[in-house]
DNA sequence: GCCAATTAAATTGCACACAATTTAATTGAA
DNA sequence: TTCAATTAAATTGTGTGCAATTTAATTGGC
């Protein structure tokens, strides 16, 4: 019971104070979401980070792996075994490309590409569960795309 | 050049278009906060997530894995192996608690209490590299906060 | 036209996250 | 009091993230 805390007597600086940290509410919140969408994403049989991948072919297919990591800010140390993985599960098609023989472009096979039908009730879940309105998440959103582009343009 | 996007004949629903998920802009300025970081930590020795623990132990030494766990929305699978690093590189001591012998408590070492002088610098260079004025970290802080409970309450 | 520099992916190695299981200690109800 | 249920960590296995290096293809200056 009587605990001797060695830093009880030196109370940590507020600026170092988890709570008072963004860095930690960024952290955790993120974490928190992806939490949130495990069971939708497992119904259809993707991880998040595959999801984000699936978003991007959805708008633009047929991209190279630059292309989807210069949109998703990942590179190809974390792409290619996910797209290894996604191919596998034969949502995608990698395929060389033939005027660059260095670009591999992700085409979407027809089972990826429908996927996106059973995919569009997620962002209804999401909305449901972060008890949230939508101006709220529309505002959340842009202040963090602010955020995202100041931090990552040094 | 004439490449045949298969999925332009059916553009993705604006629900699903990765510049519109909240999702994607907390893990996207999470991802690059953390880079943010990367150097500040590398001079003092520590990752990202170990930083967050040591942030915790500099407010409350002697704590449990457990209690530790709950602050930072972590389990034992991803604390377990970052706490041995963490003592491993002497910053911390892992003793079993002698009245319950399930239970783990970690204490800093004075190595690692004193890593918090170096580590006062942080907030600052964070706070200049975010090009945010304070008033704007705190209120998104607060948002993401209430976020992160209404996300992880169910 | 040649070859050094550049570019695109892939590979390697390390450190998370987390679900699921296991191990060990404690608790509590019959 | 005993043993089944609970609890706390640790372990196992999979999938990221990312720095650093490697491999292979292309480009550009001479």
């Amino acid at each position: 019971m009587p605990r001797t805390p060695t830093s009880e007597n030196s109370p940590s600086p507020a600026a170092l104070r988890l709570d008072n940290q963004v860095c930690f509410a960024l952290y955790s919140a993120s974490l928190a979401m992806t939490k949130l969408y495990k069971p939708l994403l497992d119904d259809i049989g993707l991880t998040y980070p595959q999801y984000l991948v699936m978003l991007v072919l959805w708008e633009q297919d047929g991209i190279t792996v630059s292309e989807l990591g210069e949109r998703l800010y990942l590179d190809s140390g974390t792409l290619t075994p996910l797209l290894k993985r996604l191919e596998a599960s034969a949502h995608i098609r990698r395929t060389r490309d033939a005027q660059d023989e260095r670009r591999v472009r992700i085409a979407l096979t027809p089972q990826g590409l429908g996927l996106r039908d059973q995919a569009e009730r997620i962002p209804h879940c999401v909305l449901e569960s972060s008890q949230c309105t939508l101006p709220e998440l529309v505002a959340l959103t842009s202040q963090l795309k602010t955020l995202r582009e100041r931090l990552s343009q040094r």
